[in-house]
DNA sequence: GCCAATTATTTCGCTCTCGAAACTTTTAAC
DNA sequence: GTTAAAAGTTTCGAGAGCGAAATAATTGGC
């Protein structure tokens, strides 16, 4: 029973950010969406179907349904890769880059409305 | 284009928690119902479905169904209120605990691992 | 050129979720 | 005790997701 301190503050600002996003009506992405579209936004291009399904241990039919849903949304676009015309590659969009602007703010709302403290009993240090 | 420091940092923090547990073969859970997970787990009791829907602005029937949901998995308990037999009080189970709990050592470690530094480009203060 | 391998998508049958409206149970008003 | 209100669930038709298997499309071996 119980967390420990840190964890537990971790958990709270996922809990207000996750909140947060909710109230705002934004998109009900689920843990793979999510995780696939942060993964097309941070880290280094390529991204191609093959490559997220061994990155997230997902099945490649399971990426494609994810990427037709984030593309629907206009969060993300799909390009063939023209050296390799078999390959398609995932792109970024200005809405993408708008909805993870808004989250990350979101994100950093709720970490700094956590007056829980360190758990010393100290007033934070600035 | 481009992000705040901090902002991007927390979305990298938010990337590897994600990725990680999509990895684990976590359940795949939406973002209103990982809201209505954190929220049980983190906020006072008493909650009802009348209270979720007004605090995550969703109807009361998609309460119902992620209560459906994060019950078959064993996250949440459902149980009559005895002063109001019309409400439901959600509750803990231990398989909850445990899955928040090892979310919770997730984004801890997911934040440890950055690497990037504060921008100030000295080391990190211990 | 031909054939096997690779990449991504589509199909199949099935389950889950959606919002809106109808419904059941319980409580409170009077 | 009858009636209105409140809490939660169920139903409806429709849309989205699942894994496994089948299907394009393209590439590379030779």
């Amino acid at each position: 029973m119980g967390f420990d301190v840190s964890e537990l503050q971790a958990l709270d600002i996922w809990r207000r950010t996750a909140v947060g996003s909710v109230r705002r009506d934004a998109p009900d992405l689920s843990a793979r969406q999510m995780a696939l579209l942060l993964s097309v936004y941070l880290t280094p291009a390529p991204h191609t179907v093959r490559g997220l399904s061994d990155l997230l241990k997902v099945s490649k039919p399971a990426i494609t349904r994810a990427i037709d849903r984030l593309t629907e949304l206009g969060l993300i676009r799909r390009k063939v890769d023209e050296n390799d015309r078999r390959s398609v590659l995932l792109q970024r969009t200005v809405k993408g880059s708008v909805f993870l602007r808004e989250f990350g703010e979101l994100i950093v709302a709720a970490a700094a409305s956590d007056d829980a403290g360190d758990g010393s009993g100290l007033p934070p240090r600035y």
